[in-house]
DNA sequence: AAAAGCAGCAACCGCCTAGAT
DNA sequence: TATCTAGGCGGTTGCTGCTTT
């Protein structure tokens, strides 16, 4: 598809998936398990790339994935999730069960892009016309400033962690609510289903369910050297309440940051400044 | 009825990171 | 510490079906 391929495929099938290739490869998931991707075609006799594999079975063959019929909730969510994390598909899949990152791209890319930019400018006509394929362009660092949308989106760095160092000598960066700490935080999530699951979120740092993205729940840790680990397993109580109080406004929700000192007093809700700071090598001794 | 344009979606690609050695 | 490998992610592409002309 207009690129070369990473690695040798010769001999290899492409293109769509058969249900003979489908069966094959959901069978021998079933008895070996996932992994291994590079592997498993040749063991399961399948003349794909394991990559290719893996797509195919996250994407679509696993028994929990739910395909089309995207509520309106999921819908709103995934707009709400996109103006705070862009266009970190596998995170904002994360929240939605069922869900494939690759299907709420799609769904963006196809459907709520366009309403978003429709929004966004709603008398330009040039805009809506600009909805043609390619047209939509996804929300980049640089384009951030350029829609009200974009502007929302606190840019994070494709970093993985699973867990976050605080030193208790210095006090924690002030004004990080737990899920948009940065991709340090919010990779790697538990994957817990933003609208499923109990309300028994314990409070963090006066937060309430209402905190955007549910900042209650951090499992903390503290570290024979004094710091305190802090789990990345902390979004998983969001309720259902809660998921709806993501319709709270904007301003709402970092006014609640604020309130919350989470931000100095006298600072700015200047979400630029604070997409710097969420780059973690902004503060390197957060990132181990 | 046929051709052109458009939209949706599945799949592929390169890059990046974490973990292993 | 450096290198290698596997896995994961987001961007992009091409196919296919539907709609419009």
């Amino acid at each position: 598809m207009g690129r070369s391929p990473c690695c040798s495929k010769e001999g290899l099938n492409r293109g769509a998936w058969t249900a003979l290739e489908d069966k094959i490869l959901t069978a021998y998931i079933k008895a070996h398990g996932e992994g291994k991707w590079r592997n498993l075609p040749k063991r399961a006799g399948l003349k794909r790339c394991g990559k290719s594999c893996r797509l195919r079975w996250l994407n679509y063959l696993r028994p929990d994935i739910k395909r089309g019929n995207i509520s309106n909730d999921e819908e709103e969510l995934i707009v709400r999730l996109h103006k705070l994390l862009g266009n970190r598909w596998s995170l904002i899949a994360g929240r939605l069960p069922g869900r494939t990152d690759n299907e709420i791209k799609n769904y963006w890319n196809t459907t709520l892009g366009k309403k978003a930019t429709a929004q966004a400018s709603p008398q330009s006509k040039q805009n809506s016309q600009s909805f043609k394929k390619r047209a939509i362009e996804p929300m980049t660092n640089t384009q951030s400033s350029k829609s009200t949308l974009a502007t929302q989106v606190i840019p994070t760095k494709a970093t993985r962690c699973t867990k976050v160092f605080l030193s208790l000598q210095s006090p924690p960066p002030p004004i990080l609510p737990p899920k948009t700490l940065s991709s340090t935080a919010i990779d790697d999530p538990p994957q817990a289903p933003l609208l499923n699951h109990q309300q028994d979120s314990p409070n963090l740092h006066g937060h309430d369910d209402s905190d955007f993205l549910n900042f209650g729940h951090w499992n903390e840790f503290q570290s024979s050297d004094g710091g305190t680990l802090i789990d990345n397993d902390c979004d998983k109580n969001l309720s259902i309440d809660s998921y709806h109080s993501l319709a709270l406004s904007d301003d709402l929700m970092f006014k609640d940051w604020a309130l919350n000192r989470c931000l100095d007093d006298n600072s700015t809700l200047d979400l630029e400044s604070l997409a710097h700071l969420l780059d973690s090598e902004e503060w390197p001794e957060m990132r181990h």
